[in-house]
DNA sequence: TAGATTGTTAATCGATTAACAATC
DNA sequence: TAGATTGTTAATCGATTAACAATC
């Protein structure tokens, strides 16, 4: 925990897994949690899960275990799911609408502030009370936030890939300082913008290699 | 390659993404490329490239490099893309719907033979051609298509995280061999049948986490 | 031929797991 | 106290990277 950096993807990972685990323990009034618990819940070794929850620094009490609400509280923080970011949204298919609806990436902080989209037949068409917002607009519409002390942090690209690099571009000059990227692209982006991809044929791609290794 | 399991994971993950750019490439007329090019343009080190082309089989030729078109097929058929999947998706919501309507998924051989939903008032309403069958009735279903010799392979699950476990168990009934989970819950699944989890919270765990820490 | 590129073995790096001491 | 649990150091495992030989 000394140097906040270059801690193990892997590790931050899991995090949210034991945050549900540990939200579902205290919803039915659970205080202490042990790690051997986590573990056999998850399937996975105890000495993982102590490892994982040291690096957001809370300690538990041996032969007690760790404290819920302290523990949730410190992943939250940890992971900076206890302030609100505030977040532009591109790109209103499916997937899009799909994120706006979803209630979990609320209380993760997700905190959308402006829903853009190329097509202007959506212009002012509402999605879970987000107006579409033309995305030719979208850097007078910053400038507008800016103006009542709104600051943008994160962009969320769920248009085609052939778009996400233009958009891209625009949100980093909004001033989003992350990127949470649908799109199947490798985006070029500033050295101080970090970037996370969803990696949804990747994942798809696991699944039917290991089906189709079944077989053999 | 001789022993087609316990593959490194991640180099799998990375197939889809040379797939991407060798598509691109043989649409731009190239026939052969090198992996010194492919890992420029994916920021990564050539050797890795080399190393993970090699586990579909294919041989590239010194001074001149890959094939696209061997390479293309090769790729394809390792992750099993160049063979329809069969699936059945639960839970037609925006999420099963971006799905549903991504033509991406198609190309990568998954095939949507029934489309499921809780909400009875759904029925018979169509999805990019496919009408929605209530939950209740997919035993029923998946026994008239097995008469006609058509065998469901996979499970696709865009239902809230309480529901999951009981379409899980549900698909395995109907005889999957693989589930496709894009909810936020650990599934108990018989030991045949593979299990991929879409990560989507871990992904923002990740993002979150990075930005904050950008700012320390 | 010279040089670019592949293929492979060895070294490094990082994450997981094992072992065990500390402690409530 | 005894035993369960945490915390930490050491060993293992696996993936990445480096080094270099093979080859077209």
């Amino acid at each position: 925990m000394i140097n906040p950096k270059n801690l193990p993807i892997p590790s931050i990972q899991r995090l949210p897994r034991y945050l549900r685990l540990l939200e579902e323990a205290k919803a039915r009034g659970e205080r202490v949690v042990s790690c051997t618990r986590i573990a056999d819940d998850l399937g996975q070794l105890s000495v993982q899960v102590r490892k994982d929850l040291a690096i957001t620094g809370v300690t538990g009490r041996p032969k007690v275990g760790y404290r819920v609400d302290e523990l949730i509280d410190a992943i939250r923080n940890f992971l900076g799911w206890n302030q609100k970011t505030n977040a532009f949204l591109v790109g209103v298919g499916n997937l899009g609408s799909a994120i706006l609806n979803y209630a979990g990436f609320v209380t993760h902080g997700l905190n959308v502030v402006g829903v853009f989209d190329v097509n202007p037949r959506l212009r002012g068409k509402e999605v879970n009370g987000h107006k579409i917002i033309p995305f030719g607009e979208m850097l007078d519409y910053v400038k507008m936030l800016n103006g009542y002390g709104i600051v943008v942090q994160m962009g969320v690209i769920t248009v085609p890939a052939s778009a996400a690099q233009d958009v891209a571009d625009k949100l980093v000059q909004c001033g989003v300082r992350g990127i949470w990227n649908y799109a199947p692209t490798v985006l070029e982006l500033p050295e101080n913008v970090v970037c996370e991809n969803v990696k949804l044929s990747e994942s798809f791609a696991v699944l039917t290699n290991r089906m189709r290794n079944q077989d053999l």
